[in-house]
DNA sequence: CGGAAAGGTGAAAAAGTGTTCACCACTAGG
DNA sequence: CCTAGTGGTGAACACTTTTTCACCTTTCCG
């Protein structure tokens, strides 16, 4: 796909995308000529014959709306369609909480279901468990945590979250009591944590909507 | 979309969906008729007819794949880019372990990355954990697994695994000894179980590659 | 100048596609 | 027993769509 298009085919192109993504079917030859103005069928096939060689769609012979875009990059800018991407954080030091979301390290594709719970979609992102503290809640050391940040106010009791301790993103179950926030860990082996509200180590990030692990290939 | 489907109509309409998707367009009646063996176009037009009524599809009078799915979710089908949509599998009776593709329940972004360890991306569907006999691994009844159908012998031993065991979707790690299949959860409340290759009651899927959770709102 | 490529017109042939008609078999419900 | 609905076959027919052929103009470039 690296041939420049002249102005007049890349009007046929464009009618093309839009015509897909509007009606879930590529148009006919007379289709794109109607709304191109080209009244013999011919001409328009010969646009598409042009298109074909530089490589912007492919046909296929003989079959009504034989046509399909050939596959480009996938805009990172792209609005609507397709499953939202959340912003993978990688590790922060939590002296520096800011930087969570400005420096991501990639990002990845989430059904949208697995956000329903979230009150707001864009608020959302995702970043690995550092620990095993949450083993008790089915969360191991590495599992990639989708989180929707929030206040520490906002989270409610005993709800698991994510707090950066120092570089480490640890899961936790939430409580907060007599003017302290108590990170509770669901694994013996891990002790409670508790610091004041605005501990310079410790920073809330959000509550932890879900999660997903990849088993490596042992 | 209120109306149940029957067999054969589920059939019927979740090859279009999938021809849909994977082609950008939709099928014409005589792709249809091939994909289910039927050989009149007539007895294709009666099939959509019924659809139709149903609400499941619409049909455009006299264009050529003048045929559309009636929108659920927001665009599922968008054309091209976005990342593969695995089929999630519902409950089903292992004495007809070849209807879990058959009748996915619905289908499930997820990023391309999760699927990095398959061997073929279009062998992974979705289904959820039944019990919590993996606990010890971090899964959990109710999770999403990301599993890549393979047959019993290309299992590695050890390996987390999925097996339809009556009705119920189970993981396990896998070993092959002594020409039985044994299945070994790793919850101390779950006993190891054995079954000889071909038992009615015990059908391996595959592999299992991953998985997520979505935690409810308490 | 000459040639190549873009960008057409117009018509007819060939191929693909949807529609209609007649007919059949099975099942479930009244 | 009758009827409605499902789920077909097979063939003829009409419409839609793509392909092909002959021929044209304009622009750009060596």
């Amino acid at each position: 796909m690296t041939d420049r298009l002249t102005q007049r085919q890349n009007e046929g192109y464009e009618f093309i995308r839009a015509f897909v993504r509007d009606e879930g079917k590529p148009p006919t030859l007379r289709e794109i000529g109607d709304a191109l103005d080209i009244s013999s069928t011919n001409g328009v096939s010969k646009l598409l014959d042009v298109l074909e060689r530089k490589g912007y769609v492919e046909r296929e012979p003989h079959a009504a709306r034989g046509l399909s875009l050939v596959e480009e990059e996938p805009d990172p800018f792209a609005v609507g369609a397709g499953p939202p991407e959340l912003p993978v954080v990688s590790r922060t030091p939590s002296d520096h909480p800011d930087r969570l979301r400005r420096r991501p390290s990639s990002y990845l594709a989430v059904d949208p279901r697995l956000l329903h719970e979230a009150s707001d979609p864009d608020a959302c992102l995702v970043g690995r468990a550092g620990d095993d503290g949450m083993n008790g809640d089915g969360i191991r050391k590495g599992d990639f945590l989708i989180i929707e940040e929030c206040r520490a106010r906002d989270l409610s009791n005993g709800a698991p979250a994510a707090f950066l301790v120092g570089e480490e993103l640890r899961a936790r179950r939430f409580l907060f009591a007599n003017g302290k926030m108590h990170l509770r860990p669901t694994n013996s082996h891990y002790t409670k944590e508790t610091f004041p509200p605005d501990a310079p180590g410790c920073h809330p990030i959000g509550r932890v909507l879900g999660l997903f692990r990849s088993f490596s290939k042992s």
